[in-house]
RNA sequence: AGAGAGGUGGCAGAGUGGUCGAAUGCGACGGAUUCGAAAUCCGUUAUACCUGCAAGGGUAUCGGGGGUUCGAAUCCCCCCCUCUCUACCA
């Protein structure tokens, strides 16, 4: 959520960074949070001014009633009736305005960062570097979807039988690979400076208004309406809602966590021909890292992240590309965002396997995730960076297909060989 | 899930209709004392909003929401959460 103080001082800025995003009704949403809020501050100061002078009599009041004076208080008593009537009228419509400020608030995007590139879709997404080598597959060379099969690692019909498309059962090596890939993914982030946290995978309704979930992404999310509580679509959301109301002490910034947990994601009515096996699935794993910072050090923190998500494909051995997203291509919530790629060779086309972001203040506006950046100074907003280190599946599908031999066998790469306790798959 | 008890400032804990944003203790911070430290003493120590150039002033918040009242931490209703016992379970 912006802040209304922002639009008010650089309205060209929102407004040029809203267009950037595509956004259509900036102009008059704009004009409509301003005079709101004008209205909401008008209200307020009324409706003081009526309490505190309700307030007044009542201390008044008190003393004359244990001076015995009853009379007296019932004279006082006709213009408190008087002032409530107000002040009821003043607090019905600022709740009101209230509301509507915050409404109209919600359906403006993040803006973006200066380095976001112009661009509509996904083809307009500015590629920052190609790295590692694009493997030549031998001429029978087969999909990830066939060398499951063929292998019997992942079977996907007993994860129809059992619950549904787009939740698979993994099996045997399979299922020693996911976890394997989840120790790997950890440790690593471990030994990067992340603190390790397991948060739970079912969350409230105040989290997903948090980090953004809620309301636009409402049809996203798996829900639970008998508690009502929503299965994360990723762990940024428990994680990053950690530190939600919170005023965060400076020596503890940044903070940096990672955690494992399943995802899950509707995906509503984004199924189609490129989505086979394990490209899109309704349940998936991923280890993510999240980090509070200072707003002077977000982009450095940003660069870091990117930085060690790289490491892990370079030590898997997968070719990646590095994408910064255009303004139209880029997540409501996000100021910049990269994606990371990887090349998954009988398919012959780039998957993106982790996505990394800084959202400056608007989360943390939100959360009202602050630190206080002199002693006994106001508090300021912080800012809140996550990325997949990574998502488990498309890992899993480059690996298979762009590692897999001529007999068909699949050669695991080395730092995954002590983690499986095998180094081939058949 | 049933019965009972309870949710107050960073923590502990008092407060059952008025001057209570809230005693006291601990912790933290500043100062005095000390060669330095401990101990001791003095002081400070919530958040948000409105108003003001500022100093300051005002309003709200005692789990959340609603109600009664001139006035609510305190009384009433609903919800959430915690603890104890019972039941159940991993």
């Amino acid at each position: 959520m912006l802040q209304v103080s922002v639009l008010r001082e650089h309205p060209e800025q929102v407004l040029a960074g809203l267009a950037k995003k595509h956004y259509k009704t900036a102009e008059a949403d704009v004009q409509a949070i301003l005079s709101l809020d004008q209205r909401r501050k008008d209200l307020q100061t009324a409706h003081d001014a009526a309490q505190a002078e309700a307030n007044e009599l009542a201390r008044q009041i008190g003393g004359l009633m244990k001076a015995g004076d009853k009379a007296g208080a019932e004279v006082l008593k006709v213009r408190t009736a008087e002032l409530k009537q107000q002040t009821k009228s003043h607090a019905d419509e600022l709740a009101q305005v209230e509301i509507a400020l915050q409404q109209t608030l919600y359906k403006l995007p993040n803006l973006p960062h200066s380095s976001v590139p112009e661009g509509r879709s996904a083809q307009d997404n500015e590629v920052v570097r190609e790295v590692g080598e694009i493997p030549q597959l031998h001429a029978t060379a087969q999909p990830h979807w066939d060398l499951i099969k063929k292998h019997d690692i992942i079977d996907f019909e007993l994860g129809n039988k059992i619950t549904g498309a787009g939740f698979p059962v993994y099996k045997k090596q399979g299922a020693r690979l996911q976890r394997a890939l989840i120790n790997f993914f950890l440790d690593e982030a471990r030994a990067a400076g992340y603190d390790e946290v397991q948060p739970p995978i079912l969350v409230n309704e105040a989290s997903g208004y948090g980090t953004g979930q809620l309301p636009d992404k409402e049809g996203q999310m798996y829900h639970d309406e008998r508690d009502n509580l929503y299965l994360i679509p990723t762990a940024e959301v428990p994680i990053t809602n950690l530190y939600r109301d919170e005023i965060v002490a400076v020596d503890k910034l940044p903070v940096r966590n990672v955690g494992y947990t399943p995802c899950f994601r509707r995906e509503a009515g984004s199924w189609g021909a490129d989505v086979r096996g394990l490209n899109r699935l309704h349940q998936f794993d991923k280890v993510e890292i999240v980090q509070i910072a200072l707003p002077e050090q977000s982009y450095t923190i940003l660069e870091e992240m990117v930085a060690h998500i790289e490491g892990l494909l370079q030590k898997l051995g997968l070719p990646y590309r590095v994408l910064r997203l255009c303004g139209g291509d880029m997540g409501f919530t996000s100021a910049l965002t990269y994606d990371l790629e990887v090349w998954s060779a009988a398919q012959g086309r780039w998957l993106e396997v982790s996505s990394a972001s800084n959202f400056e203040t608007y989360q943390a506006n939100r959360l009202k995730l602050r630190y206080r950046p002199e002693e006994g100074g106001k508090t300021q907003l912080l800012h809140t960076l996550n990325g997949s280190a990574l998502a488990l599946p498309r890992i899993v599908a480059a690996l298979l297909e762009n590692n897999q031999l001529e007999d068909g066998s699949i050669h695991l790469p080395e730092v995954l060989h002590s983690y499986c306790g095998f180094s081939k798959i058949g």
